[in-house]
DNA sequence: CAAGTGTTTTGAACATGTTCAAGAAATTGG
DNA sequence: CCAATTTCTTGAACATGTTCAAAACACTTG
């Protein structure tokens, strides 16, 4: 498999590469061809022979740098992944509420994603077999896992919100999970401008929020404790 | 496609079937076959050449019978959620306490799973497909999703537990929406046994026993209310 | 510059899911 | 029992993801 050593596919998660001036336009033109064709016409409908072509490459040197279609996902991604991040920015640079920023950060991946909405769901599907690399939960993707707990990590503490002790460290995390759950809802969410995935997220958060701020009440004490030693020793049963 | 017209493919899911005895045999031995092959060589391994071949029959003759080779996973779908029932009504013929109502179904349908637990992931990705008609979420899965989600209405209504009014016509769907969350949990569940997926269940069913009781109290009414009042919102944006 | 070494590119060949036209077998109607 | 009709079965043909050996290219070294 010549493209394991090849440049690496998702070097671009990271930001840098470092990749000779010739191999590294060939590999944007291939995925500028694929997420082009990828929009247009869905993934399954478009062929690695379409994208080679539109590239204005063959098909072997296509999968000299994708070790196959799905490969391709990762590349869109990171791009996605980048684009929502700066336009996350935009939001967490000038609130400081945490509600606001919340729902800020929701409403970019939103936005962002919304042109590649009719086949993204099949990217998803790919991403939902545990054994893929594409799965948000796999070891190849921790790094764009990282990446994206790190930006619900700056939406907690840019926030002026006083959490409770206890969540501090888990929260992010936490959230994290709550957005993948967002994200799974939109995947099946059929609504044009995803009408439902934003009224979900608009009044699921304020209720987040307000939990949030209940967790130190006695009643809700214990029960969060138990959670949080839950997810600690989840995190201690080795594969 | 002749075999939309052919013998319903989730003809079984209903339990009922009207066919005649040869082509119901013929039926059976490819899923025999497929299910065999699929425990022994995972799914992606296993070809329809091979299905054919196990099941005596030409490859034309399976896809007679099914449109595609995901749709004998239809098939065991419906197999695992009628063993799943006969064992969970094992414990709901004698068990009355909610706690141990839930965890006996949840542990029943681990259990049922096991053998398949090396390649089921692979049929979960065929599920999380939005548009395909495997997704739990599908109009096409209605029949046995509601199956399903009568377990559960059953696990809540056979139970002595007291619960609150406001929940009583949506818990069980909620409790069904827990239990998706436990099975993606399994799904990329790697320890053996499903050891983790078992300490989740175990662990995760108290407290949503001992939040439902909380829900009287005033501090989680008003936010209950907002999620039932959401849930109902949601439902009534049509696609 | 020539030889050597590593990188990139090619297109034919392969594997497998799927289709389809044709035929065999069963069933029905007279 | 024959003809017509429906159901079932077949295997070759097709589409597409993927592989691979060979060639083209680029770059270093003597």
């Amino acid at each position: 498999m010549p493209a394991d050593d090849a440049p690496a596919d998702d070097a671009a998660a990271a930001g840098e590469v470092e990749l000779g001036p010739k191999a590294s336009r060939t590999r944007s033109a291939i995925i500028d061809a694929a997420l082009r064709l990828f929009r247009e016409h869905g993934f399954e409908a478009t062929t690695m022979r379409a994208i080679a072509t539109e590239a204005g490459v063959s098909v072997g040197n296509a999968y000299y740098y994708f070790a196959s279609k799905e490969h391709l996902i990762q590349a869109f991604y990171d791009r996605t992944q980048a684009d929502h991040a700066r336009s996350a920015q935009r939001v967490l640079d000038r609130e400081t509420d945490l509600e606001a920023r919340m729902i800020g950060v929701v409403e970019a991946w939103v936005e962002v994603m919304e042109p590649y909405r009719a086949f993204a769901g099949t990217f998803f599907k790919n991403a939902a077999e545990p054994t893929s690399p594409l799965s948000p939960f796999s070891p190849e993707s921790t790094p764009a896992r990282e990446t994206s707990i790190d930006l619900w990590r700056q939406v907690v503490q840019g926030s002026d919100a006083r959490i409770p002790k206890v969540l501090r460290a888990e929260l992010p995390e936490l959230l994290w999970l709550y957005f993948m759950g967002v994200v799974l809802y939109w995947v099946h969410d059929p609504t044009p401008g995803a009408a439902r995935t934003r009224l979900l997220a608009g009044r699921t958060v304020p209720m987040v929020v307000r939990t949030i701020g209940l967790a130190r009440l006695p009643v809700l004490r214990s029960t969060l404790a138990d959670l949080l030693a839950l997810i600690q020793d989840l995190k201690g049963i080795s594969a």
